[in-house]
RNA sequence: GGCCCGGUAGUUCAGUUGGUUAGAACGCUAGCCUGUCACGCUAGAGGUCGUCGGUUCGAGCCCGAUCCGGGUCGCCA
């Protein structure tokens, strides 16, 4: 017999009665009828119902705390079908306290409400919130995904290789967390944003396949699927890859996971491919949900001439809503006013069809018989339909049709759940203009460009395209990744159009220019995001409720108090004077 | 940093055009109860209505400021 218990609160059954048994957990419920009690005692993996019929003092007992209880299996006379121990219960011949509870919870811990409690509270009884079994399962989901994860990889031939933490600031992308040198005044370390240039060397050092499930770390403002601070990737590079070679390993990735861990339905591989360029303009995102049926379309050309002011030369944009004739005016309205208020839109054109096929609403007078047929002609609209309309500069229209697709889908509950949708979007540019007009890098000035150096040198910035990819699934953008750029003298170029010398690169990435210098292979890599694919897996739609301890939107740790205050002895060690303004 | 929403009992929430003593459910306490499993019944305790200021005879409610929390945009190579 174990010094606490002989056996889990969900083993026993009707086979085991009249065994003398000790079991240890959390009293979930009492349930006091006089003279004859009845507990529920919970563990992490089950519930056992005890039940005390002599005259044992329970008035120290109370309900979330961690008691042992010494007695009897009996069968029940009356059977509990919705748990496993149902058909039998303890008889207690002794109870003993192990770890006491204040009879006050600050929130209902163990009921269906727990969730429902203000979510600050429960991140500072983050304890408390974790014995709730939806989170502690998906806690635990997490790691059984982890171990998939290495699974895979090994199977694979995939090396795990851990690299540092304290890192080096690195000038390019997110805001650096920074940790102050003691030895070196004035130096920092910075926490890796990712361990992009690691592995990378280690790919020069000749590792085959590296792969880590890594901390990555950027001081960014957090959104509902992107937790502030710090965030896990499983982080990996192939030597001598092509794209394709990556992108078979991340469906392999994608596809063990979801059909391991869930029973929705999972598209089959290879996952279909949207050019960037045709993503933005099909579904005005760069990370489209594809379950959503709504297609966006440029009906620019239609319009072309019209009266209507607010057309004039713009890029028009048009949403067919199957049988969306139906809805009211109120529901037009409505979306209108969504659009100009969360999408900065300047309005929000729709039209619908009577029963003679006459366009009514929004801007039917603008529309003309001509304008109508060439609209339902090319749209495929039949007059059952409605039809919204976004006019704006061409980006503009397009990101503004990307957020009326999603809230027509949503608020027309077009979305089906259980499955996963996943698509590669591939083809990225390779260059953008920035606001100021000059040419940047857009996505990551380590991926190789199509076309390489040939590329650099005949055609325009604007049109290179770069090796460049990212998974995408349910509108989650789920892994991204790149064919490297691994010829220091393609690199000179590439940075080189971008504005930068020879000097930048040496100032800003010196260690990969110089291995690059030393026979590097060709490599590329990914990194699928871990925390998404965990909030995917458990179908949950906020970070916070894959990661055991999360901060809060504002970057703090409720239950550990961080950041916080440190003493002036620990700012002298390294050499930090504060600045109170 | 911008915009939107919220903050009332331990918890979740209700609270009428501004009007007597701010309510409900769950939880908690006490009593009764031998088959409960969302136990039941009876009684009770529990409130600086986020904070500060203003308007008013009178503020949970109106106005201003501020703090806290969430969403979203900026940001996130």
């Amino acid at each position: 017999m174990g010094r606490y218990r002989t056996h889990n609160c969900n083993e026993l059954t009707i086979k085991n009665v009249g065994e003398e048994v000790k079991l240890s957990g959390w009293v979930q419920t009492i349930r006091n009828l006089g003279s004859m009690k009845f507990i529920d005692l919970r563990d992490e993996k089950g519930i056992t119902q005890i039940v005390v019929s002599n005259n044992m003092d329970l008035s120290d007992i109370v309900t979330e705390t961690v008691i042992m209880v010494e007695g009897k299996v009996i069968e029940r006379s009356n059977k509990n079908s919705k748990i496993p121990t149902g058909d039998i219960e303890i008889e207690a011949i002794n109870i003993k306290i192990l770890g006491k509870c204040k009879n006050v919870l600050p929130f209902e811990v163990n009921s269906e409400k727990a969730g429902e409690a203000r979510e600050d509270l429960r991140l500072e009884y983050r304890f408390l919130d974790l014995r709730n079994k939806k989170l502690h399962d998906t806690i635990i989901l997490r790691s059984q995904i982890m171990k998939t994860l290495r699974g895979k990889m090994d199977e694979l031939g995939f090396t795990e290789i851990q690299t540092p933490i304290l890192a080096n600031s690195s000038p390019e992308g997110a805001r650096d967390f920074l940790v102050p040198s003691r030895l070196h005044p004035g130096e920092f370390y910075a926490l890796p944003q990712a361990p992009q240039q690691f592995k990378q060397l280690l790919m020069v050092s000749g590792f085959n396949k590296y792969y880590q499930i890594a901390p990555c770390f950027r001081d960014e403002d957090p959104r509902a699927d992107r937790a502030p601070g710090e965030f896990y990737q499983l982080d990996f590079e192939m030597a001598f890859a092509t794209q394709e070679d990556v992108l078979k390993v991340l469906e392999e990735v994608f596809t063990e996971v979801f059909t391991k861990h869930t029973d929705w339905k999972v598209d089959n591989v290879p996952f279909i491919r949207i050019p960037y360029l045709e993503a933005m303009e099909k579904y005005g995102s760069d990370k489209p949900d594809l379950r959503n049926p709504l297609i966006i379309e440029d009906v620019t050309d239609v319009f072309m001439g019209t009266e209507f002011k607010a057309f004039q030369d713009k890029t028009i944009k048009a949403i067919v809503v199957p049988n969306g004739g139906a809805q009211s005016r109120k529901f037009f309205d409505s979306m209108t006013e969504f659009a100009i208020q969360e999408l900065s839109a300047k309005g929000l054109a729709w039209v619908k069809f009577d029963e003679q096929n006459i366009p009514v609403g929004g801007i039917a007078k603008f529309i003309d018989e001509d304008i109508k047929n060439s609209l339902q002609a090319k749209l495929n609209a039949k007059k059952e339909d409605s039809i919204f309309f976004i006019a704006d500069e061409f980006k503009k229209a397009q990101k503004i049709a990307g957020g009326v697709r999603i809230e027509l889908a949503n608020r027309l509950d077009l979305i089906k759940k259980g499955e996963y949708k996943l698509c590669f979007i591939v083809d990225f540019p390779m260059y953008e203009l920035s606001d100021e007009g000059k040419i940047d890098f857009c996505h990551n000035p380590f991926s190789m460009p199509q076309g390489e150096m040939h590329a650099l040198e005949t055609m325009d910035p604007l049109d290179i395209l770069a090796y460049q990819y990212d998974v995408v699934c349910n509108g989650y953008e789920v892994a991204s990744g790149a064919v490297r750029n691994h010829d220091p003298e393609i690199m000179v170029k590439a940075f080189e159009i971008a504005g930068y010398k020879e000097e930048d690169i040496k100032n800003r990435f010196g260690a990969l220019y110089t291995a690059f210098q030393y026979g590097a292979p060709p490599h590329a890599g990914a990194a699928p995001g871990l925390d998404r694919m965990v909030m995917l897996v458990a179908d949950s739609n906020n970070i916070r409720e894959v990661i055991a301890f999360p901060k809060n939107k504002k970057a703090r740790d409720l239950l550990m108090r961080a950041p916080s205050q440190v003493f002036d002895e620990q700012l002298k060690d390294v050499h930090i004077k504060i600045d109170n303004e």
